[in-house]
RNA sequence: UGGGGUGUAGCCAAGCGGUAAGGCAGCGGUUUUUGGUAUCGCCAUGCGCAGGUUCGAAUCCUGCCACCCCAG
């Protein structure tokens, strides 16, 4: 058996990357080349050619592309670009912009893997013939030797580990990938980069959102739907207006910074407490404030959730309600349509409708799903 | 225009003769491969205005101005 798995000499394995132009995973196709495997260079490209040129740390347009390019030649295997523009806009791009017009806070990054990755680049892969689609992700596909099955586990390099944006990849895209990073130290990637002589071997990690320039994602909104930014009412909970908003795109749940609203508006003791956006209500386009409090939440509601594990009982978990934070203990229950609840044990602050929550056994990702809404146990909030 | 009160940074506010606390907001950095959170730093040559007393005044005195309350 191969190091990919399959019962067949690397030469007659055909294998399709997916390249960003980033170090991963052009470290990713060309060490699997250097292997023997016939390499298949696919690069998406997914947005504005012109405008992210000059971009640093993005993916997949201009440079990267250019790069992606570079690498293929010089390491000497097939690479195709291919123009997903509109996919990218109709899958990822109009989600983004109407899950902020919902008051909700998306997560592109998953929506992208969901869907222009891991459903349509994947097809083209099949219909390619490969035997398998690579990726630079920092994650690992461990076989059970139990069960046979492919599971999804963290990556060793748990600094850089991206389990929390593929919690949606389903076990028939699990069995048909490969993620060959996944047992290294992000440092053991760079060696090889430098080995291989890359052109992108000194690249920056990427960070933020890869379409958003200057990490104002509200541009994006606006430019997609002006009309998505109405200025509007911040309201206390208690009902007082406190002050104006410039569209509810622009706030999310557990926002402190950017409300303006001073202090001297509490009583006594608390009167200079900060304000956090504790809700967001589009029918009204308002933003609702309150003490950090009222943020506290053990009862997370799930939709559209996707899961690894064909146990459906209730169980202990641990959960990560955002990429950058320790898994939280929590009682798992499933409900059988594609929602699950959580019982935090831990009160947790800023839960926000559109972010996700990834299910953990230990280094396993169980699966997860999209964050509905929350609750608190203790002092339930009024519907 | 009788009496009382208050005027300190965008907001709340300490100070009560010894050379402007703190908080909120804002700005900048760090952290972070989503949003956010957190964290660190910066932020009044000046205390309604004008004089005076004093070695020294936001703090005492005088006048003026503004706002608030009570009484008319």
């Amino acid at each position: 058996m191969n190091s990919l798995g399959f019962n067949k000499s690397e030469k007659d394995t055909r294998v399709v990357v997916a390249m960003s132009g980033g170090v991963d995973s052009s470290v990713t196709a060309a060490l699997l080349h250097e292997q023997g495997y016939e390499v298949i260079g696919m690069t998406l490209q997914l947005y504005d050619y012109g405008k992210a040129v000059s971009r640093k740390g993005a993916c997949c347009a201009g440079q990267d592309i250019y790069d992606a390019r570079r690498v293929a030649e010089e390491r000497g295997f097939a690479h195709y670009v291919l123009d997903y523009e509109d996919n990218f806009k109709d899958s990822v791009m109009s989600d983004f912009v109407d899950s902020y017009m919902q008051g909700h806070t998306p997560i592109p990054c998953v929506r992208c893997n969901q869907t222009v990755k891991f459903r349509d680049l994947l097809k083209v892969a099949h219909d390619l013939g490969a035997d398998c689609m690579a990726t630079g992700h920092y994650i690992q596909r461990v076989i059970n030797p139990k069960t046979g099955q492919a599971e999804l586990h963290r990556a060793v390099d748990l600094t850089k580990d991206q389990s929390y944006f593929l919690f949606a990849t389903t076990q028939e895209q699990l069995d048909f990938l490969r993620f060959p990073l996944g047992g290294w130290d992000k440092s053991v990637t760079r060696d090889h980069a430098q080995r291989f002589g890359l052109v992108n071997a000194d690249k920056p990690d990427s960070q933020d959102i890869c379409f958003v320039p200057n990490g104002d994602y509200a541009s994006v909104v606006r430019k997609i739907k002006p009309e998505a930014e109405q200025p509007g009412d911040i309201v206390h909970l208690d009902g007082r207006v406190l002050g104006k908003h410039t569209g509810i795109i622009n706030y999310t749940i557990g926002q402190r910074k950017g409300l303006g609203i001073g202090g001297g508006h509490g009583t006594d003791a608390n009167a200079n407490d900060p304000f956090y956006v504790v809700r967001i209500d589009p029918a009204h386009n308002k933003v609702i404030v309150g003490p950090k409090e009222a943020l506290a939440r053990d009862m997370i509601y799930l939709n559209d959730c996707n899961w690894l594990d064909e146990d459906t009982a209730p169980r202990r978990v641990d959960v990560k309600l955002r990429s950058v934070s320790r898994a939280a203990p929590a009682l798992l229950e499933h409900h059988g349509d594609g929602t699950a609840t959580l019982m935090l044990d831990d009160l947790q602050f800023g839960i926000a409708p559109g972010q996700a929550a990834v299910c953990y056994d230990s280094s396993r990702i169980l699966g997860g799903g999209w964050i509905s809404g929350s609750d608190n146990a203790a002092m339930p909030l009024a519907a």
